[in-house]
DNA sequence: TTGTACGCGTTATCAC
DNA sequence: GTGATAACGCGTACAA
């Protein structure tokens, strides 16, 4: 059985130079209808298809780009992939996805193959990494898009997580809550995180309020995170009234940690998240949360590389607008904070 | 400023011949062991990565592998494609997903573009597509493995469906339910849930018991149609007592739509899921769900076709374990069905 | 063990 | 509008 036909078999078949079925191909408009159609007609006898990495080769561009994600398994990346993949297979691009875990020198690992590999740009989440990545990918000179939060030097497509945690903050404080815990996922390496957990700090902090460590748990990012540290949180001597999740899984796992301790969400414990991804207006009670365009992001991140690489666009800061869905997992405190409050005043 | 180091630069710098560098790349063994170090000494000095497609053009290797899934926003999918990602980025390949929102139209295109572009293998999900596309596939002589579902002829990683839907429905009835609706999925081109369905139907016939039409609701594969399903069985005149969902989202909505509803789950009505994902044991109640190993139908799905690629191993079937985990969200029919039922025999 | 020389399939730069 | 032909950067028989 013989190999896939070639350009040159195509030439050959249709009468007329390599470079003609080369143009045929990519750009048509050059030619004559009469040999267009020619060409046209024996490739498709033939059943040609331009092998790739000969025109990569050739021609310097893969038309592939990678997107490097702290994990695939997760319903955030996932969205945010799947949107990147449609904006980008619209107009003929690949999709390489590389996952690092949360680790940064994995992240490093997976950029250096990636741009081995080549590609024609390079989605990352987040700003923060080691001045070795950032060296390797000013060296390499492949259009860069940074999503989540901007870094001031590459491209950017992000929303303000500060902002997230204040609304979400601001809320319950307006609500009556003066006691508001936080699980929020490890910090290392995670600036979305740290910035909604730093939003919060400054939304309490400007009410008055505290934020003690012992009011924060870490988790790692999972449901069972959310289940785990809204019960640590639970268990302290000065139980807070209010939760916030640092991503919805945590605000979801806390409801349900609530609830198992026979909690009534939200009388008894007020729960908010931040993402406010599809699960939060189909569980019971309803969640509130922070709307992230999550979707948004992903394409426009792939429509800010699209146009780095095609139309040589330079840099820019893209800011997508979050807004806080009130819905029923928040309500005023349980009346003996409520009380305690109006006696403090 | 220059561009990126080539092989011939290390060769110069390291006084010996192109071959020798190439070697050094990619069968370091056959070298003297000084000069090995000698040309990785400049290599590393010079900062040379090889060039992807060069390596490709001449090796006819791309070291990439595709996934084309139906879609990536989806915690079934996401999870898999992790953990092929990490199998795969473990011995050096990368990993190129494309999706096709259930149109068989979209994966042949996807499919076409992923072989044009180059790719040592592939995965899909499901065996149901046009001949066409199996055609496309056979031509390219490119290793392919199916997930979830077999087809006699590539190699799979799958589980047995009818099985899952089987072991739900038994169990349902085991605990005394005769009137068992489902929410599943649309059915054209999607064998994973017409599988499902014909378990749950099986099982049902061999106990005496119907499954009519108006006791399945299609629903697009989100939560909002699980409750949506959910809504549309509950309507009925005969309202069921226990329902299915084809896939665990849809059984987590139905969930939610019940508890909407004022209804208690389980004891006015009984919901079983299919996947047992991280969700199913976190909400309250916790859902009884048939365990499907996604994570590791991805990891093996990659393995295999890393086998296939490497040792030219032959197509073979791997047909993973499945099993029913019980929770809270399923227990015995309501009062009044048991008693309707004792007084039927 | 190492070097030589050519091929991989396409694009791009010139001429015509 | 179309045809030669030289890159593109690396792998690999084959020779030494």
């Amino acid at each position: 059985m013989r190999s896939r036909p070639r350009l040159i078999d195509v030439a050959r078949d249709a009468g007329v130079s390599p470079a003609t079925v080369s143009r045929a191909v990519s750009q048509p408009e050059l030619l004559a209808a009469a040999t267009l159609a020619l060409v046209q007609a024996s490739a498709r006898k033939l059943g040609y298809v331009p092998d790739g990495a000969a025109q990569a080769l050739a021609s310097g561009r893969t038309m592939t780009v990678a997107a490097v994600m702290p994990t695939l398994d997760s319903i955030i990346f996932a969205k945010a992939l799947q949107s990147m993949q449609v904006a980008l297979s619209a107009v003929g691009y690949q999709l390489l996805v590389a996952s690092h875990e949360y680790s940064v020198g994995a992240e490093a690992e997976a950029v250096r193959l990636l741009l081995a590999r080549g590609i024609d740009g390079l989605i990352l989440v987040g700003a923060e990494r080691p001045e070795a990545t950032n060296t390797l990918l000013r060296q390499a000179n492949v259009p860069v898009v940074l999503t989540w939060c901007p870094d001031g030097v590459n491209a950017s497509v992000t929303v303000d997580n500060a902002l997230a945690g204040r609304l979400a903050a601001e809320h319950l404080i307006r609500l009556g809550h003066r006691r508001i815990g936080m699980v929020c996922g490890h910090l290392l390496f995670n600036d979305r995180q740290r910035a909604r957990l730093e939003g919060v700090r400054a939304a309490l902090a400007e009410a008055g309020l505290d934020l003690p460590d012992w009011r924060i748990s870490h988790q790692p990012m999972t449901i069972s995170g959310g289940r785990n540290g809204c019960s640590a949180l639970l268990e302290c001597a000065d139980r807070p009234t209010a939760l916030i999740g640092g991503i919805d899984l945590f605000a979801l796992g806390s409801i349900a940690e609530a609830q198992a301790r026979g909690l009534c969400v939200p009388s008894d414990l007020s729960v908010v998240g931040i993402d406010d991804t599809e699960m939060a207006s189909q569980v019971s009670p309803s969640l509130t949360s922070v709307h992230i365009p999550t979707a948004q992001i992903g394409e426009m991140a792939a429509l800010t590389l699209l146009g780095r690489i095609r139309h040589a666009e330079p840099p820019a800061d893209r800011l997508l607008p979050i807004n806080l869905i009130v819905r029923r997992s928040s309500t005023v405190p349980p009346a003996a904070d409520a009380l305690q409050r109006s006696s403090e005043t």
